[in-house]
RNA sequence: GGUCCUGUGGCCGAGUGGUUAGGCUCAGCUCUGCAAAAGCUGCUACUCCAGUUCGAACCUGGACGGGACCUCCA
């Protein structure tokens, strides 16, 4: 197998990835909070860790991959006060908690889909599994390290901090941390100015609440992870992972309630994806920056020139690693559509490649420079970079300006088929359906009466032919052996 | 304000103490009836200042810009 090294925020270094039962291997993935549109910084999260998850699979890995749903508990600012997030947008809108959460889940479904992300082995959900949330809580308050007030359950982060690292994450210090946190307001039952809850006591306005032994109330929302994490992958399993402003706060605090309820930090590997802006900036509602999934894929907002397709996006993506922060402009996507357009064309010239006895090309090193770039932290960019070597060496035997022996052609075949389509999750868009059958005839006859003109001379006509086609978004390409078209 | 991360050519983005990243754009050439496509060639960078070094864009310190978290925004 492949020696992988992969970036662990632990450590702060690169590290070789060591499995802990190989081949199986569990992955966590700190999933959305449906409550409203995906947030498309979430999608590329979501997309990296999809990256992570097709080349552990690639190399033979039997991956357990959760990515769980919060669909409550999410409290606002994780301030442990205020309304919950999804009653307060149902009781606006007149609906159900759960109609919210069921219509975003099922929009975040789709986009996820449309961005050809393979779907998780376990989608768990918070309201799922309060129980073993509850249960979790329970063995922490017995622990010594959770107490219980006015209804409320909070996790000791001081005491828990005597005597384990409770910032091995961040690497901050906790005298920094304790100074710098802010005033607590209003309604407060806890000890310490870190400490956070796990359970939480329900108003009587709340729509979702559940009995608890300390009430009626709900979960805390760093709880979730803890108690499904440990349900579906065990104690201790490979990967965390999660964009990277979960890491102070979310992550710490997931780590803290794992050790503090059996001893043991949950993942060997902690990966944390970088945050997406948009000319620059930071990505936010409040600068009005701030673009969904579709709006992306149809360019219906003002900052976009035009609509760009899941695939041209998802190959954006690709170009920057995913520990990087990754900017949105019109330039660099529609540069990205280009480049991914001639990867794919590229591919269709692959098919018509006649083999040489000789080749002129050294295929085989180029496969293992795509291996070494991926077990190097999945640098895709680099990666990329190979893969536009290939198109090289694939046009220049098309226009007879290198050779391919028949084995170097099956190679490449392969480095598509692996690193394109199954790694990075490329795929051919659709071409229009049903009516390409017949738009495949049609331009066969209307190429066949160009070619007729142009053997007569009359260079009007096939131009005229050509022109037309073009306008109506048709490129007519004239090679050596015949003419092709695409659109 | 505090802590942490970051700053690469016209644009986007890898990487490394001394050797071509790659893509897009632009210019030239080849091919072509002309285009387009493709191939080749060129433009060639590392925010600023100081230091370490035989040598730094890559290491150290400082300045300035951007970002994350601490505060509603993924």
């Amino acid at each position: 197998m492949e020696k992988l090294f992969i970036y662990n925020t632990l450590s702060r270094t690169k590290e070789e990835f060591k499995v802990i039962n190989a081949p199986f291997l569990g992955m966590y993935v700190c999933g959305p909070t449906v409550y409203s549109d995906v947030h498309l910084g979430n999608c590329r999260t979501f997309m990296s860790f999809d990256l992570i998850y097709r080349y552990l699979i690639h190399l033979g890995y039997k991956v357990r991959y959760v990515r769980n749903v919060t669909d409550a508990g999410h409290l606002e600012g994780d301030r442990d006060e205020g309304d919950d997030k999804f009653a307060k947008k149902a009781k606006l809108m007149q609906l159900e908690p759960m109609e919210i959460v069921q219509k975003y889940t099922v929009g975040f479904r789709d986009i996820m889909a449309l961005l050809n992300n393979l779907p998780p082995s376990i989608e768990p959900t918070a309201t799922g599994h309060i129980i073993e949330q509850q249960e979790i809580t329970k063995q922490i308050i017995k622990n010594g390290l959770a107490y219980e007030h006015n209804g409320n359950v909070y996790f000791d982060v001081e005491k828990y901090a005597k005597s384990n690292n409770y910032t091995v994450l961040t690497n901050r210090k906790l005298e920094e941390l304790l100074e710098n946190t802010r005033e607590l307001e209003g309604q407060d039952d806890k000890k310490g100015r870190l400490d956070f809850a796990l359970w939480i006591k329900a108003k009587p306005e709340h729509l979702m609440k559940w009995p608890s032994p300390w009430g009626v109330g709900f979960p805390g929302w760093h709880i979730e992870c803890s108690a499904m994490s440990t349900k579906y992958l065990g104690e201790q399993f490979d990967i965390h992972g999660g964009g990277m402003d979960l890491q102070a706060t979310h992550h710490t605090n997931e780590i803290a309630q794992n050790i503090a309820y059996c001893g043991k930090s949950p993942a060997n590997y902690w990966l944390h994806t970088n945050m997406l802006t948009v000319n620059g900036q930071k990505m936010s509602k409040s600068l009005g920056n701030s673009f969904l999934p579709m709006e992306l894929f149809t360019g219906s907002h003002p900052l976009l020139a035009k609509g760009f397709s899941p695939m041209a996006v998802r190959f954006f993506m690709m170009q920057t690693h995913y520990r990087s922060t990754l900017d949105f402009s019109n330039d660099a996507l529609t540069a990205s559509e280009k480049a991914y357009n001639r990867l794919m064309d590229s591919y269709k010239v692959l098919q018509s490649i006649k083999a040489s006895p000789k080749s002129g090309e050294n295929v085989a090193a180029l496969e293992r420079a795509c291996y070494e770039a991926m077990n190097d932290d999945f640098n895709t960019p680099v990666l990329i970079a190979h893969l536009f070597e290939a198109i090289r060496m694939i046009n220049s035997a098309h226009d007879k300006k290198t050779a391919l022996s028949q084995a170097d052609i099956d190679l490449l075949h392969k480095i598509y088929q692996h690193f394109v389509f199954d790694v990075m999750g490329l795929k051919k868009e659709e071409e229009t359906g049903k009516a390409s059958t017949a738009l495949e005839s049609v331009m066969q006859l209307v190429l066949e009466l160009r070619d007729k003109a142009k053997a007569n001379k009359d260079f009007a006509t096939s131009d005229e032919i050509r022109n037309k086609l073009t306008a109506a978004n048709i490129q007519v390409k004239d090679g050596k052996e015949g003419v092709t078209w695409s659109i």
